[in-house]
DNA sequence: TTCAAGATTTCCT
DNA sequence: GGAAATCTTGAAA
């Protein structure tokens, strides 16, 4: 399991090492994991997309502002929950958004937590809320600590896998002005499990945490 | 006080 | 390809 500081970092370099790595649930014990392959970094008050853009704290978006590691759970277009793990230090409002996983335990049960069912296991958690539905997430889990809880945590894969990780825009965020083209949204090259379409540039070796856009 | 749009998904045409 | 579902938030009136 990752430890504090690991989160305590850029969400834009936390959301490229967030992928390969497994996300625990435990409920009625019952045991659900995914392995994370797709993730979106939103950037504090400055990122327009981000809901805490311009300082902005509301009840929902507190735990963006609260310490690193924690879960930021969300609930919008009136019935969809979305997962984000919140980065850098506290009072730094910044997050990572996961938007997909690769199902690794207690695929029937997801299956059943799905609303549709019978979706083939690379469509149970292709979508940060269907990845949500899949590992029963809701605002009850807003503000858990990852590294505590025994409900929802992250660990390591005993073997990193040996992806080569592609990046582009991030999704839904047209609103967003400029900020809609930087490339902050984070995946394994060609791998079914995520979301849409995946991201096609390469992360530039000598810059690993480049958006493509300068810096933050 | 009212309204429009959203870090989405699903179903219908 | 388009619309519905329907809570939260910020902006307009």
């Amino acid at each position: 399991m990752p430890e504090r500081p690991f989160f305590e970092r850029d969400a834009r370099q936390v959301a490229i090492e967030l992928l390969g790595m497994e996300l625990h649930r435990r409920i009625n014990g019952a045991h659900l994991a995914v392995r994370i392959v797709e993730t979106e970094a939103y950037l504090g008050v400055a990122d327009r997309a981000a809901h805490s853009f311009g300082g902005r704290c509301t009840p929902r978006n507190r735990a963006m502002w609260g310490p690193p590691g924690h879960a930021y759970i969300y609930f919008t277009y009136g019935m969809h929950h979305c997962l984000n793990v919140v980065t850098e230090p506290e009072g730094v409002p910044s997050a990572v958004l996961i938007r997909a996983g690769e199902p690794i335990e207690g695929i029937e049960l997801m299956a059943r937590l799905r609303k549709r069912g019978a979706d083939p296991a690379h469509e149970l958690a292709s979508g940060p809320a269907k990845l949500c539905q899949a590992l029963a997430l809701d605002l009850g889990l807003n503000g858990t600590d990852l590294l505590t809880a025994d409900e929802l945590w992250l660990e390591r894969p005993r073997q990193a896998p040996r992806w080569t990780i592609r990046c582009g825009p991030r999704v839904g965020i047209d609103y967003a002005a400029d900020w809609k083209r930087r490339l902050l949204r984070f995946a394994p090259a060609g791998h079914p499990h995520v979301s849409r379409p995946p991201p096609d540039r390469p992360l530039r070796r000598s810059r690993p945490v480049d958006d493509g856009f300068g810096p933050a």
